[in-house]
DNA sequence: AAGTATCGATACTAAAGGTAGCGTAATAAG
DNA sequence: CTTATTACGCTACCTTTAGTATCGATACTT
């Protein structure tokens, strides 16, 4: 390394700070439009900012997207000390999460994108699902097939109830979800 | 009516047999090049088809992708005499049918379309989930809003895996994915 | 002052869904 | 056989959108 590692500041005009600023205008333009109609552009003119800047800073939509996702989300909250209490927070968490304005159009929005673009998969398995599955793993203390089989029990019924229905799904639903899945994993009871 | 309503065929050039064909380049072509770049243009070179022949039949890329769909899965076969043998067979049949080529991708794009476009979604849910939702609710005698859950919890799971990993759900988490709903689905505990 | 990187603006390319128009082929009716 | 009607293939076109290139101006470091 000819630099150091964490000091330094790089040479040139330092970015602005206005990723805050493009990701609530990514979220309340998905809201108000769609995902399909909330283009850079929209985007870029509701945050206040060139087209450029935004590619400048994020390589592809898909990637700023993901990127505004994790800002969104932040960490899981894993409360609870037993298992079932642990699974009933993540559920209600991510439920939450994806009711809230935009977040769940752009995250059905940015996953169908992923079906048929191999490095946007990629990107959202590494970034966006990888992190909260290895929390999952430590907390629960379930192997990784385990943990990625809940992931795709959880949030793919409640992005199949947001794609088909428009809407979030109801707090009745969820705590369905909740006892299904809890009753599912609390016990010994699995595959492989 | 002016006129009668299974008889007398239209006047002028018939329509030639060839939406099988179109079907088959459909899945073949979403198959080989994923959902986004199987074009219509490519779709109708792999039928042999000029585009305008498909715009003629299909109003939509969406619309050619239900119908495509729809003739991929035919009607839902409930074999079993007990709830439990009957959702099992459902479960089965439909990560059968995600796990040939093309459908999964198919059905994953076109679901993905549908988040941003409500004319789709309602499309899609009219003429590709109602039927489906009808039958289960007919042969397990359950209310709506269960059997709504019941698809959402299926094929969302399914979907889910099959974006984030591009394979197909593998046998032993299909397994785990039916011991789950049955025992969530035989017992009379339920919300709403 | 020199160097470097960011920002805004304009213009541009390429891909893809979808449409219009035309000549031709197939079928039914007169 | 002629006419009306509709489907087909073909070419050309329009529109939207992701993403790129370039350029002058600006902010910050050395």
């Amino acid at each position: 390394m000819t630099r150091a590692t964490t000091s330094a500041r790089p040479p040139g005009r330092p970015r602005s700070g206005l990723n805050a600023v493009v990701f609530a205008a990514t979220l309340s333009t998905v809201h108000e439009l769609g995902y399909a109609r909330a283009t850079v552009d929209r985007i870029a003119a509701a945050a206040g900012v060139a087209k450029t800047t935004i590619y400048r800073r994020w390589p592809s939509k898909g990637e700023l997207i993901v990127d505004c996702l994790l800002d969104a989300f932040g960490p899981v909250p894993l409360e609870g000390t037993s298992r079932a209490e642990l699974m009933s927070s993540a559920v209600h968490w991510i439920a939450a999460k994806i009711g809230e304005p935009g977040v769940g159009d752009a995250f059905a929005g940015v996953f169908s994108d992923a079906v048929s673009d191999p490095v946007l998969r990629e990107i959202l398995s590494a970034r966006l699902q990888d992190p909260y599955r290895l929390a999952l793993q430590d907390a629960l203390g379930e192997p990784e097939n385990r943990v990625l089989f809940f992931i795709d029990v959880v949030v793919g019924t409640l992005l199949h109830r947001m794609g088909m229905t428009g809407e979030p799904m109801v707090d009745a639903d969820v705590a369905a979800l909740v006892e299904m899945v809890v009753s599912r994993f609390a016990d010994d009871g699995g595959p492989t």
